[in-house]
DNA sequence: GACTGTAGACGTACTTAGTACGATAATCAA
DNA sequence: TTGATTATCGTACTAAGTACGTCTACAGTC
């Protein structure tokens, strides 16, 4: 017993799924591979066999973790409020997992935290007083605006100021020829600016889908 | 001459990516392999290299002819009414090549077709009044939605209604259990239904954008 | 304390997929 | 024709997922 413990903690699933999303996180998704995640883990790739189904059922564990790690809509907070929280913290996780956001959609079997969250979204659309038609919109509406704007957040050129702007040289460089001249524009005076964050639009739309869901739900009381 | 233009029709790039595309859409990402992409060509994988230079730009290039199946933002609508328009194409094309939709914003180069759609849009939004800042907000914006949108209606289980009334019967019963009361209500009484269609929900999201987008534009203008 | 069953760990090897390299065939210019 | 350029393709290497069977360590029984 007390050899074992010494050198090795005991693998486990939980263990497993930890450490791919570490290396997902560190590396890409790409370089998640089954003998680097057991090289990492100390140990050899069949071994990982008999605690995840392969790496398929691997992918489903760790979507479903980073469901974990969302913030569920607050049963405190006003219902329009709930759903802003949510959303934002929807995408600071998804964010910080990068990987996970092609992901989330293309995995065919809903994990027991995703259907957590779908039923406390929707618990929150219904103490908004939405019939179901509009809690269905509202629902498809705003996940659709966290997953894309993830997406797009995720993949930008680099998270640093400095490589941002080093692309963005580049970019206005090719465009010098004049073919797009509003390109050249946006990136010159806009993008290549010191304050400038993509992550500044995110509440932007989100308040516009937020104004709207909330005066149909007004129309819908009235 | 004649030979060689009755067996083969000479490789190209653009044949071969239209015949990626091809069997992306039939039989989805994971299946478009360069052995099976030959075979359909009637060639062998390495030939496919002197016009490709390898997988990944094979991606690029099919991504970018996606770019190329949507509808520029028209300069003879109303700017508002030409948003709305190049985003209801852009989210039929991108539904007809499921596929695309994770790729689109992976793909670290971007094509010139790709070029040509940012310039047009900014062109579009500038035509509205926008100033830099809030023309980077509403691209950002509107893209994210129809993207978001985008992916999970090409991931939803099936096209036709009868799979996705099998696969929501599942569900249902599944959620017998009474752990997930709305999310039971919503698919019994709402998705299972006739006239369901989860597409629907897309130009309610984007007239919301639409009318904030505008908004701002009116404030500016005033 | 020896015996045995079971679960976890792992070595070996098969399979699929991308693709480097070099040889061969086809096309075209001079 | 001839040389050069271009396209085609056969072979083989590498990376990665994983099936199969063995070995080890510990649990519980006699």
């Amino acid at each position: 017993m007390t050899d074992q413990a010494q050198r090795k903690v005991k693998l486990s699933r939980e263990r497993i799924v930890d450490a791919a999303i570490t290396l997902a996180d560190q590396s890409g998704l790409e370089s998640l591979t089954i003998r680097a995640l057991a090289d990492h883990l100390g140990t050899r790739p069949m071994t990982l066999y008999h605690h995840v189904d392969g790496k398929e059922s691997l992918l489903d564990w760790m979507v479903d973790r980073v469901f974990a790690q969302m913030e569920l809509p607050s049963p405190d907070l006003d219902w329009i409020d709930a759903l802003r929280q949510r959303c934002r913290s929807t995408r600071a996780v998804l964010v910080e997992h990068p990987w996970s956001v092609p992901l989330l959609e293309s995995r065919t079997s809903p994990g027991p935290e995703l259907l957590r969250h779908h039923e406390a979204m929707l618990a929150t659309l219904d103490r908004g007083g939405l019939p179901l038609d509009r809690m269905a919109h509202a629902y498809a509406v705003l996940d659709s605006y966290v997953y894309g704007f993830s997406l797009q957040e995720a993949n930008l050129p680099a998270q640093g100021g400095e490589q941002i702007a080093e692309v963005a040289h580049e970019v206005v460089a090719a465009f010098a020829s004049g073919a797009y001249p509003q390109l050249a524009r946006l990136t010159s005076e806009h993008v290549m600016r010191p304050g400038y964050s993509f992550g500044s639009s995110f509440d932007v739309g989100l308040e516009m889908l937020l104004a709207g869901i909330s005066a149909r739900a007004e129309e819908e009381g009235a």
